[in-house]
DNA sequence: ATGATATTAACCGAAGCGGTCAAAGGAGGT
DNA sequence: ACCTCCTTTGACCGCTTCGGTTAATATCAT
């Protein structure tokens, strides 16, 4: 693990990337060291070097991944907009940049959590106190709402665009293992562009007319 | 597998329900019998007693999922209402009722769509042309969509809503694993209210005055 | 009791897993 | 050219676990 950092990045990448997606997917038991070695197209016994166990590789990018996300959602612009759909705009987009970077991050991290198996069992807790730390879900409990109509549940359109959004992940997971990079790329940039659509969409239908 | 049909119902049941919901999450290779066992809650051997290799029982679980998501969808009842917002409604409803009885059904086709395993290959064919005889996409292309207002985009709601159905199922997958079957109705009760209250919310927003 | 059907624990050979190791590249200094 | 050090790899090993078999047992209608 030490001697990892002082590869090509590009090759660093490749690993990540596929330790991520494969554990991501099949959860730790059922991922083996030949399959991530396959995706990163380099032996076995590569990766056996620079990490002394499977269980050594997944809890490196355990790490890597909550620093990651850490990073993304820190950010203090999101914070500063009150306007309602800038900041889910802001938000959104944020999300989106680092899930394009990488794809597979919040499912691996998600698959982690819910792991049954008795090795990553103790960094749970670790876990938990690092998401704490991340107020990303409470940011929106103080945005400005007075401008919608009285036909209109601030949560319930908060609650209908996250839905959206995991949606459009949940599409793109199921189709993505025969993908390239490119395409996943593409794909990013036209849920973005469906995105900002509903939402000038609803900010015209939903805003009073004096909001406009 | 003739063996199989004179069993009790409920233990039928189990298995298929077991089966399906193993081979969804995990796919063909890294599903193994003696965990389908286990979810059913009887014997590995009794497995092979009625199913006499794993193929077969993959095969017809196949079997069973296209003939019920078939029934289920061909249903006349959705093709006759024209409203935009009953439409969507109706053919919800009837789809929710479908997966409430078997949850794993969708992701088991799904996942079937995208095995690589040379063994099930010469059966996606036959899939195909099943799945083309239903004309469930179809639907909404013959929809009264005079009734929305000049600024609301009727394919975008369409998309949206969609969207937002997958959404949730995502969210459910991801935390189904240790969810009771009784757990899994509830939530999905809870969609079907969520969902009418965003079309209640959407059509008075999105139809003109006159239509309300 | 008897025969047919349904279920299981114990078992088997083969495959595939995590992990090791000796040998071989490859980049740089001399 | 040579040596050195770091990196990579194919071949290999012991062990687990898989799909599948078998023989013994449970269930039940007649």
């Amino acid at each position: 693990m030490q001697t990892f950092h002082n590869l090509d990045e590009s090759k660093q990448e490749q690993i990540i990337n596929a330790g991520m997606r494969v554990f991501a997917i099949h959860g730790y038991k059922k991922s083996y060291m030949s399959e991530i070695a396959h995706l990163a197209e380099v032996s076995k016994s590569t990766l056996f070097y620079h990490f002394k166990t499977k269980l050594d590789l997944y809890l490196f990018l355990l790490d890597t991944a909550m620093n990651e996300i850490m990073d993304s959602v820190n950010d203090e612009s999101v914070y500063s907009e009150k306007d309602f759909f800038e900041c889910v705009k802001i938000a959104t987009e944020h999300k989106m940049q680092a899930l394009r970077k990488r794809p597979s991050l919040m499912k691996f991290l998600t698959k982690f959590y819910f792991e049954t198996v008795p090795e990553v069992e103790p960094y749970k807790l670790e876990y938990l106190a690092k998401s704490d730390q991340m107020r990303s879900r409470l940011v929106f409990e103080e945005l400005d709402v007075s401008k919608f109509k009285e036909t209109v549940d601030p949560k319930l359109v908060m609650d209908m665009l996250h839905k959206w959004t995991e949606g459009y992940m949940a599409i793109l997971d199921k189709n993505a293992d025969d993908k390239t990079d490119q395409e996943i790329s593409e794909f990013y940039d036209q849920m973005i562009v469906d995105f900002l659509n509903i939402l000038a969409m609803l900010r015209i239908n939903f805003y009073k007319p004096e909001y406009l």
